[in-house]
DNA sequence: GTTGCAGCTGACGCATGGGTCAGGGTTTAC
DNA sequence: GTAAACCCTGACCCATGCGTCAGCTGCAAC
């Protein structure tokens, strides 16, 4: 399969593959004899994990630190392409937990602004008479 | 009292006022004969409550568009500086509606993010040796 | 008077996650 | 054989929230 198709596949852009290979996400994908990348439905299924990752906020710095563990997020769909290295292990674990801790701190924060939004909101509806009906 | 200042007792920069001004967080502020910005202890006051703000994730634009209303997230240190205009009254609100919406998404989705780690966590540990003791 | 920090405006720089050319070569279809 | 569609690399563009010059003026102290 052809960059074009791959993209198309996953639901994204031959320039997204190229950006996620240059950044480390994608291993380098086995060239044609000129040069043309091809990829295999497992690079797909691969580069949908990565989507789906940066569509819940990872970055993409913290997606290329666990790059060598991205199969433990699909359903055996992924071989583990990389070499398992055990030297990195810890720092992924590191950057797991991290994250972890970054996570819960947003999710106070939305919190605490979803709270202060909607008392303002509301302030804002109490001096405003309710437009009784349309206001155009 | 001066840009610097009044930055400093904000705990921001000059820049970042000047900045505010421009994209229409902060009204221009009084000059001195010679250009010179002045600020007001208000003014610092509203400045904190950008910040704020801004530090939980609102973005300029979404507090330019509630700008008129910033008084109702301070126990009235603010004076209502700029004019009361009802006719943006349905647009800030439109906004909180919205805003609070993507909130909720997000926090939604942090939260799956957050499931869906420290599952990935789990299993790393699991497949790694436990590390009984130190490893370096 | 003059040194030196502070302020002014305007413009470019940074990181993120790619989009969008430009200027080539390749592959596919007719 | 040749045009259309695809691929290659390298380089610049977008928005955000400012940082950081650059080049000039203001202001307070000595």
């Amino acid at each position: 399969m052809r960059i074009g198709d791959a993209a198309a596949a996953a639901g994204t852009t031959p320039r997204a593959l190229r950006f996620y290979e240059q950044r480390g996400l994608l291993p380098p994908p086995i060239r044609t004899r000129t040069g043309q990348r091809t990829y295999s439905n497992a690079d797909v299924a691969r580069v949908k994990i990565i989507r789906e990752l940066l569509s819940l906020g990872l970055t993409v710095d913290d997606i290329a630190t666990l790059s060598a563990h991205l199969h433990l997020l699909d359903g055996d769909t992924l071989p583990e392409h990389t070499v398992p290295d055990r030297i990195r292990l810890p720092e992924a674990s590191e950057m797991f937990r991290r994250r972890l801790e970054v996570i819960d701190e947003h999710i106070t924060r939305l919190t605490r602004l979803r709270q202060l939004l909607s008392v303002c909101h509301a302030q804002l509806a109490e001096k405003a008479p309710p437009a009784t009906a349309d206001t155009h």
